[in-house]
DNA sequence: ATGAGTGTTTAGCTTTGTCTAAAAATATTC
DNA sequence: GAATATTTTTAGACAAAGCTAAACACTCAT
């Protein structure tokens, strides 16, 4: 198979991402929001895919993945996602600065260095934002995610991703010492507004609204 | 100053190198040779960059790079200089396997990026071939360089870089001990063919012919 | 079931960077 | 100094990736 170009995969990393949430079929609008560009140029766009086998495609009828584009998609998103295990671990950047740097980053064409790259990270298993790192054959395992305010009173986990990745909540969420990684445990729920008190990393108690506990997600329950 | 697109920048540094290499006006063909493109597509670009006041240029007269390009120029070399540090230090790549991944790192837009990478290296004021890193203002130093079969016996130096950087050569050197920042002295030359006998990190004697010797740059005599 | 509205595609244009072929300018040689 | 050779530029084409405007197809209400 042909290998693709820079905005070809770019396409093809949005599709991916669009077939993840729920339905088969992707449609050319929903394309087009996802990369502000214009339904026009997502046409065009397909037909090229469609030719390069990544896609099936019958016209009016939205956009369908084949396994050989989700191979390609998955090494992208492996790319992406070490990338930003290094930002973050190595070059101490913040969750929120790492995405653009990354979008730039994925598209480097050099086995030899994603592969020198994974091992001098220690072959990490998720990124920043506790998403899976596929690894060179694709292969990655989610953790299961439950949001915060679902847990009952005792329980306890890790914080492994939020939903909101705005500059902003990231950012409240370090001011208040929450981060991705850290261990929790919920210590008093207030049924009238659903708020809760909890415990970060044994030391520390938070009081967190409903508003954000709905947006912090917890593994291992 | 509007910024460079990816072919400006390549065209950019092609004409930085040349521009270093003695004289001042550097040819169209030059840049075609240097870049693999043909003399129309250069002639062309040159228009660009003229346009950007990174060169000027007068019809059929050549090209010279203005202060302003130099400066680009130098931001390129510092990005790609510092991505092979990188590549080598920490990703234990060869020297002979960084300068095509580094092509492409060099063009990553992200001054916060470069500044990290910096810092995360050691603040590194030479690459793995011995080349000087400028630095934020474009300020770098350049070693003296002396070719090893000029040198005499007793006199003694660093390795600080190589003149053919053929993937052939630099694979002798490993082979036999040698590497950029090995500390020499030359301990016999015979004057028939031009041949050395030097030490190698004060333990191991390595006998070259004339041909490896002047391909061998050493510094601090 | 038809007509309005939304979604998708086509047609044609723009920019960037490349090319070939031909023309123009400079350099070299006799 | 004229003829030839080389170098450089122009002209015109093409592919990639985007756009606008217009045409076409599907979907849903009435």
């Amino acid at each position: 198979m042909k290998s693709l170009t820079y905005a070809e995969e770019n396409y093809l990393k949005a599709i991916y991402h669009l077939s993840e949430e729920g339905k088969k079929e992707v449609s050319t609008n929903s394309i087009s929001d996802e990369l502000k560009t214009k339904p026009a140029s997502v046409s065009d766009m397909i037909k090229k895919l469609a030719v390069k086998g990544v896609i099936n495609h019958k016209k009016y009828q939205g956009v369908r993945i084949t396994t050989s584009g989700i191979e390609a998609a998955l090494q992208i998103v492996r790319k992406h996602r070490l990338w930003e295990v290094f930002l973050v671990n190595k070059l101490n950047f913040n969750w929120d600065e790492v995405h653009e740097v990354a979008e730039e980053l994925e598209h480097i064409q050099s086995p030899l260095l994603i592969q020198r790259l994974d091992e001098f990270l220690g072959y990490p298993k998720y990124d920043p934002h506790g998403d899976p790192i596929p690894d060179e054959t694709g292969t990655y395992k989610l953790k299961p995610k439950t949001p915060l305010n679902e847990l009952q009173v005792g329980d306890s986990g890790q914080i492994i991703a939020v939903k909101d990745s705005s500059a902003a909540f990231l950012q409240y969420l370090d001011k208040v010492g929450a981060y991705i990684g850290a261990k929790i445990r919920v210590i008093d729920k207030v049924e009238f507004d659903g708020s809760l008190e909890i415990l970060v990393d044994n030391k520390k108690n938070l009081f967190v609204s409903k508003d954000v506990s709905k947006n912090i997600l917890i593994t291992n329950i």
